[in-house]
DNA sequence: CGGTGGCTTTCACAGATTTTTCACGGCCGG
DNA sequence: CCGGCCGTGAAAAATCTGTGAAAGCCACCG
């Protein structure tokens, strides 16, 4: 049993960023409290870029935290990733952008609010 | 004269969840008031995953709260009673999902409407 | 005892998902 | 037009899950 008492509401190793609320510990991120389905590498991408806040990440960095080991030259998987985590990402939260390019230099992780969509767009 | 709880450390040991209610000391699960019939590790799987509802539990966890000991490489115990456990609450009610898989990660247990819940908004 | 039935553990295989690779197309500066 | 960079759909390869079924246990019963 646990050493000590814990909050299952407030984990200590818990990132936000945005509307997003990342689980570390139990690879679990919430958009605007709806549970995301990530993969293994989606999730641990994220997470590397989350903690990095703000920077530039460049690839090589990226790979070296996500997958372990040099990116080799023209391995595309940073890429790819980024793609598909950007795709889930926007799904979830539509009126923000998240993972920003850097043209040779590789992504920058921020949430930013788009504009001020704030209406359902259910106009027919 | 025993009309008062057995532990003082067990304040309820009554879980709710969604249409379920668990009653921890006398292992009986009922949903919408009709009792369902689990065996002993079904049960103690659910309590196990009630306990954290909303939360990822891997199977290492599971295994080790439920059968108590370190989950073997290989060993499929825990799926094969997640199987088990989400054909029970599925019969007993139809309209719900209980325990959601988290690929890589492990499962997630939270009861959630069944309404038509399953666009995919992939426009291309 | 031998048979019966429920529960648990193991095994095996099909299907589902994820990860890796490729390749084509769009952008942009020169 | 060319070449470097990037976004991404899709095919191929690798992993992970869902589950029926066989096999082992054990309590119970005629």
């Amino acid at each position: 049993m646990a050493a000590f008492p814990e909050s299952p509401d407030v984990p200590a190793d818990t990132l936000y960023a945005g509307e997003l609320e990342i689980r570390a510990e139990e690879g679990l991120v919430l958009a605007t409290g709806r549970p995301l389905t990530l993969s293994v590498r989606e999730f641990e991408l994220l997470v590397a870029m989350v903690k990095r806040l703000g920077a530039i990440i460049t690839r090589e960095e990226l790979y070296r935290t996500v997958w372990g080991g040099e990116l080799r030259a023209g391995d595309r998987s940073v890429d790819v990733y980024v793609s598909k985590l950007r795709s889930k990402l926007e799904a979830a939260l539509p009126d923000r952008r998240f993972i920003h390019t850097h043209p040779g230099f590789g992504y920058r992780f921020q949430p930013q609010p788009s504009r001020n969509v704030h209406m359902e767009a259910a106009r027919g």
